[in-house]
DNA sequence: TCTTTCATACCTTACGTCGGTATGTATATT
DNA sequence: AATATACATACCGACGTAAGGTATGAAAGA
């Protein structure tokens, strides 16, 4: 089961989820058939569903560790988590099997409703409403202003997502911080910029 | 072939991309059969290209007309493309066949991508560089500002994507103008606000 | 006559079903 | 304790069927 999950999951990141047929994936089963994919598989779209859980699963764990801390501000929770993101080993792996979603918008349809629907008001906004009350963030509108920045920074900012050259990528960075800067959260430091700027490239270089 | 690219754009919102068969179309198409689909198409996902074209290129005409007008400046062309945007009778229509998105991540990943690709660098950064010379807009990175105005106000404040409550959108909106702010862009006015609300109302009485 | 516009029959691929097997486990019986 | 029965889990692989796409040809207009 953990084997049809990670073979669907690189199937699914190389060729794409429409491209991918579960015949692809019988062959990387090494001996497994069709009657075991569907003993554990409902469907084939129930396979995406599997995967894109596992995805966000690991991202949300994080998100919740920082959000249960006690001994950071709301602000400070903010910066933890931009670092945390930008410095998870997972990502490395996953910018490197890089065509992904081009050719994956059901994966990203739904990456990105994860990200609305549970991320935000799950994570984030316990986070902006401790920032709050702690005065450390200022905003009459919590709950949107979580969805806009997570949206920005899981949507716009992914290279995966939106073709970035490093200069580019570096620029959109830099709006962004503009952006909240604009909410009166200053959360980027010289740390966030470097590890950003070596990301963009470990991406560019596997794209050659 | 208006025809067919018509009854495709119906049952495509109605029932999404992926689950309107050919078949589904020829039987909307009132006598013509599948011969007449692929004369005129060369595959189903070219009529999707097709659909999301003709979609994007009414836009696209009123972003033009408004960059190439020269009795305003840039921030007032800014204001002018949100007033247009939210009159527009065409949002109406769209807004009242409803599912839509939700079923259809690959329409919205084309139409994010022309955001992104083609309004932006075309029709808004002109504006905004516009804005730059004759110093009604202020930024450093105009392409970047471009892409993140556009992002944000066709996908996240569009109900059709992220399905919001009338007051949630107003919200959003408030978020939204509140981050114009930041980059120094109030083109927000009472206007605007009204006409949003209606068509949310309208969006929702339809979803009931 | 040649091109455009379609209709029809057919091909191919791929999802999902279904009958069946094999192995393990829990419970009841002797 | 040993065996039998019942049930559960994991799996195989042929087949049905739907759907995208092709090939061919006819009709009609230029």
């Amino acid at each position: 089961m953990n084997l049809i999950l990670s073979v669907a999951y690189r199937l699914f990141m190389e060729k794409g989820y429409e491209h991918t047929s579960i015949q692809d994936i019988i062959d990387h089963l090494g001996g497994l058939s069709k009657g075991a994919i569907y003993h554990h598989f409902k469907s084939k779209e129930d396979i995406l569903i599997a995967v894109t859980d596992q995805m966000t699963s690991e991202s949300n764990q994080m998100l919740a560790e920082i959000r249960d801390r006690t001994d950071l501000n709301g602000r400070e929770k903010l910066k933890a988590i931009f670092k945390e993101s930008i410095n998870r080993p997972v990502q490395n792996e996953i910018y490197t099997v890089a065509p992904s979603f081009h050719k994956n918008p059901k994966l990203l349809f739904s990456l990105l409703h994860d990200t609305i629907d549970c991320a935000a008001p799950n994570y984030l906004l316990p986070i902006i409403q401790q920032g709050i009350s702690d005065g450390s963030i200022e905003t009459d509108y919590p709950e949107q202003l979580a969805e806009l920045i997570l949206l920005v920074a899981n949507a716009w900012m992914n290279p995966m997502i939106f073709d970035s050259s490093v200069d580019e990528t570096y620029r959109k960075f830099m709006v962004f911080s503009q952006m909240l800067e604009g909410f009166g959260l200053d959360v980027v430091d010289e740390d966030i910029l470097e590890r950003l700027e070596e990301l963009t490239s470990i991406y560019q270089k596997s794209r050659q």
